[in-house]
DNA sequence: TAAACAAAAATTGGATACAGTTTTTCTATT
DNA sequence: AATAGAAAAACTGTATCCAATTTTTGTTTA
């Protein structure tokens, strides 16, 4: 399975209205992600419509989004520059991760069908040999795909720029030997508690899983 | 007492750079929390540029900021309207401040000052007698002095943005009689249990609070 | 009278233009 | 040679303009 350009209502809590915009979005959050375009990087306007071909007008729209993505940060009458990375910020993601995916679970999984379920698995299925940037993304599908169905659009957006925001240290961070591994038979445990509608079950691996994630970071050394 | 104009600093996730735009979002914040523009009421470019004597360009910023913030949706090449109100989103909204706020509180407790106490008792004894849009403006701020300590700015924004959305039910429900006084009295339990610095007392009194305060949304009845 | 269709008006997304601020570069001075 | 200061270049925020789409209005038809 192949990863298609990702939709962009996939992560944005408020939709795009333009494509071109979109677009810029998604090529800019790759490029932060990856940290192709490092922290504290400038993200000038006219350099950036140059790249991309356009006005600065539609750059202006993406950089708004990335903002609110917390991916970059604008001083009045300054250039944008991609937002710095820190340890309180890491903390803090995992807090909230693991304060809101079990809720987001935990509602979900009522309304879970088998299909959905499999979707999951399959999702999980492609994930192997992925290199950082695109395990972040089936990671993150795998995981909304069994939160989705709780229906609940203002968690579900939160958690998702939970994962997006998680994905930018996830690409910097060397994992220790076996927690690839370590991760898929996590998720094959959280698949069979889904398959049970184990919800008490369900989200205790769940939480399991996040701390394990967390505990892969802690492993970064800076201030 | 009287209400300063809100720096938007305080509920603000990413800083806005300009201040007329700024202004901007004030504004329409004031007017879609009150329901003075009412959901679904179209929010358009030309007639809000007017109404403000500015070009079109300030007020596109400013309502990408209300999407931002939920509190407005946009379709391509359509004009942006006023979010919708749910009860669903109401569930939401509190389940995640339940989630949340009790993360932030415990993490802030171990730096919170005295004077920062202070400072919360004093916003709580001018909450008296203030209309419902008053009223929720400083209770949040009631309760984003207490949190604020806790120096976690993913964390605190998005509570923020919480308080915000919460608002806007906040302001066309109609509170139980008692409810004023039951709400006073927990905020003084959970000030009382700060200056004591109990961090499972206060989450607990915390914990209670919000599940009050959504039993009180409860009443309103809708689809 | 109500529905369907067409033309007109209004509105949005994007490009271009300009004023004010910031950043860089260059020069002069110690 | 290093630093301070001034001039130049670059950049952002806002205004204005244009093309494309949507919304409204008015007319025709069943």
């Amino acid at each position: 399975m192949t990863m298609p350009v990702r939709p962009y209502d996939a992560y944005a809590p408020a939709t795009i209205a333009s494509r071109q915009v979109a677009e810029i979005v998604e090529a800019l959050r790759r490029d932060i992600v990856s940290a192709a375009i490092p922290p504290g990087a400038p993200l000038g306007q006219e350099a950036l419509a140059a790249r991309f071909g356009v006005s600065r007008m539609p750059v202006r729209e993406a950089i708004r989004h990335l903002e609110a993505m917390g991916f970059a940060v604008t001083e009045s009458n300054k250039r944008t520059r991609v937002a710095e990375l820190s340890r309180e910020d890491l903390i803090d993601i995992y807090e909230m991760r693991a304060a809101l995916e079990p809720l987001a679970l935990r509602a979900a999984i009522p309304h879970l069908t088998n299909a959905q379920i499999d979707e999951a698995a399959a999702i999980q299925a492609s994930l192997a040999g992925a290199d950082a940037l695109t395990f972040g993304q089936l990671n993150q599908a795998f995981h909304m795909t069994l939160y989705r169905p709780s229906g609940r659009a203002r968690l579900l957006a939160q958690v998702d720029a939970l994962f997006n925001a998680a994905d930018r240290y996830l690409c910097i961070a060397k994992s220790p030997p076996g927690q690839r591994e370590k991760s898929d038979r996590e998720h094959e445990a959280l698949l069979e508690a889904c398959r049970l509608r184990d919800v008490d079950g369900a989200a205790a691996v769940l939480l399991a899983h996040i701390g394990d994630a967390r505990g892969v970071f802690e492993m970064l050394d800076w201030g």
